[in-house]
DNA sequence: ATGTGC
């Protein structure tokens, strides 16, 4: 970097340009490392806006941190750590924090196939959202697909999608087309507080409130038809996408380890220039206890889609009367993008040994990693092992959720992401206005009734507060936030969608 | 995000 470096500096904070998209805080005081943010000048713009840019800088102060801290284009404030952000922490003398994972644990979005066309649809859309809104439960509080008793809590947290498998929920492709295979072995449901299961128990298959919803689709365009090809996706194909997480199990999961490691790790803390950071040092009990948790709740989520997906599926059986099979309706893929994972990454080094961004590296070692993906999606190019055998050689497929009138996107995992962002890319739209702000802006009604007329989107929800708090215009804008991700090749364009049907809290 | 808050 050179002293004539175009620079801009937000609220006291200091960003120069490394290249194309990529913007750097340069390390200084208690920093362990620098930060990154990739973005447009527009998405930069808004990311300046608000504390992002204090959050990302805050994280490199996580003991162990390597390289840098990422921010992703679709990047916002959250608690401590900003939603968007990938934080990699040495998994030997590192750390693990709740806060940059997240309150919900495996928040996801997973994406089903169909045969059906576009006009297939077209006059069941009525019929469809009224169906689905009242057999898939969502808002906030209780009342769950499945009224699970202890012990079924306890098989979920433990086996994930095995038990929906098991229990007659999913199918064996299921389970070979979702991340992990729907299963984290490293869960330890014993580390799970009896009040975040008592939580869980009558919320499993349920979508939650806020953002979470359950849309009918259409695709419309194809970018790559190869790859689309390999994911089963062509123009003007009907599919489904569910966004959903761990519900209250996750929240209190994440609400009691805050805790619990702040009061154990008060000296760590100490370190860290915001609370809401709280992390346990790697190789701790806290720290073995949170990751067993975490993962415990991740296998919750995956079952509360999974459960989402089969009477979704007995839904459409009814409404085009031919069954699920017949219909095509399987799951393409399913990303988490609220967690922490341990992985092994080939870090660049110094001739020091310190970790350096990959263009400035002498050599590079693989290193363990806790990876924080807050609000952030795993995008593993082709060759990578965690990748599903369907999808291998091609790379994983990468959802990316936009508002309820402006779609979505299908990419695949890009050649650059292990390089430049620890295999990550965004996770959504990303929003620009707070929830009471919109509440002020927007009247649910009146985005529903628009939504209709101009566009054919059949939008119905428990609250119209809901509605209004996730209008098309409090987010992002997804096209931009996509292309910074193609351009960087972090995540590559595949195909979009367009909504038909969306449900929510 | 969340039986929405120290």
């Amino acid at each position: 970097m050179t002293d004539t470096a175009e620079t801009r500096e937000y609220d006291g904070i200091e960003l120069r340009k490394v290249r194309e998209f990529v913007w750097e805080i340069p390390q200084e005081g208690g920093m362990n490392a620098p930060a990154r943010v990739l973005a447009s000048d527009a998405l930069l713009e808004q990311i300046g806006d608000d504390k992002t840019l204090q959050q990302l800088r805050n994280a490199t102060h996580l003991p162990g941190i390597t390289t840098y801290a990422a921010c992703m284009p679709d990047g916002h404030q959250g608690y401590g750590f900003p939603v968007g952000g990938v934080g990699a922490t040495d998994a030997e003398d590192g750390c693990i924090s709740p806060g940059a994972v997240g309150y919900d644990i495996n928040c996801g979005v997973r994406m089903i196939r169909t045969n059906l066309t576009y006009e297939d649809l077209q006059g069941n859309e009525e019929e469809l959202v009224e169906s689905l809104f009242a057999n898939v439960p969502s808002g906030l509080g209780g009342g769950g697909i499945v009224e699970g008793d202890a012990d079924t809590v306890e098989a979920v947290l433990e086996r994930g999608m095995e038990w929906a498998l098991a229990e007659g929920y999913a199918t064996g492709d299921d389970l070979d087309h979702c991340e992990d295979e729907g299963r984290r072995p490293d869960a330890r449901p014993e580390f799970v507080s009896q009040k975040a299961k008592d939580r869980g128990r009558n919320q499993l298959g349920s979508l939650g409130s806020g953002n979470h919803f359950l849309e009918i689709q259409r695709v419309t365009d194809v970018f790559d038809e190869a790859i689309a090809d390999s994911f089963g996706l062509q123009e003007d194909q009907i599919v489904v996408l569910i966004h959903c997480g761990s519900r209250g199990l996750g929240h209190q999961v994440c609400t009691d380890y805050l805790r619990k490691i702040e009061k154990g790790h008060g000296d760590l803390l100490e370190s860290l220039p915001d609370k809401e950071l709280a992390a346990a040092p790697a190789g701790s009990e806290l720290a073995d206890e949170y990751y067993g948790a975490m993962c415990a709740a991740i296998n919750f989520a995956w079952v509360n889609r999974q459960l989402i997906t089969h009477r979704t599926r007995r839904v459409f059986e009814r409404v085009f009367r031919a069954d699920a099979d017949e219909l095509g309706m399987e799951l393409l893929y399913d990303v988490a993008h609220n967690i922490a994972k341990k992985e092994i990454h080939e870090v660049g080094v110094d001739e020091d040994g310190t970790a350096v961004p990959t263009e400035d590296a002498v050599a590079h070692e693989e290193r363990e990693l806790y990876v924080h993906r807050k609000g952030a999606t795993r995008a593993f190019p082709a060759g990578r092992e965690e990748v599903p055998a369907a999808y291998r050689d091609v790379g994983q497929p990468v959802i990316i959720p936009g508002s309820m009138g402006a779609g979505s996107y299908v990419l695949v995992g890009g050649d650059e992401s292990l390089a430049q962002t620890f295999g990550s890319t965004a996770h959504g739209a990303g929003r620009v206005m707070s929830r009471t702000a919109a509440k002020q802006e927007y009247w649910g009604e009146t985005v529903q009734d628009e939504l209709r007329d101009q566009d054919h989107i059949y939008v119905k929800a428990q609250s119209g507060a809901t509605v209004a708090e996730e209008a098309p215009g409090v987010y992002k804008d997804v096209d931009e936030v996509v292309r910074v991700s193609d351009a960087l090749g972090i995540g590559d364009k595949v195909a979009r969608t367009f909504p038909v049907c969306n449900i929510k809290g």
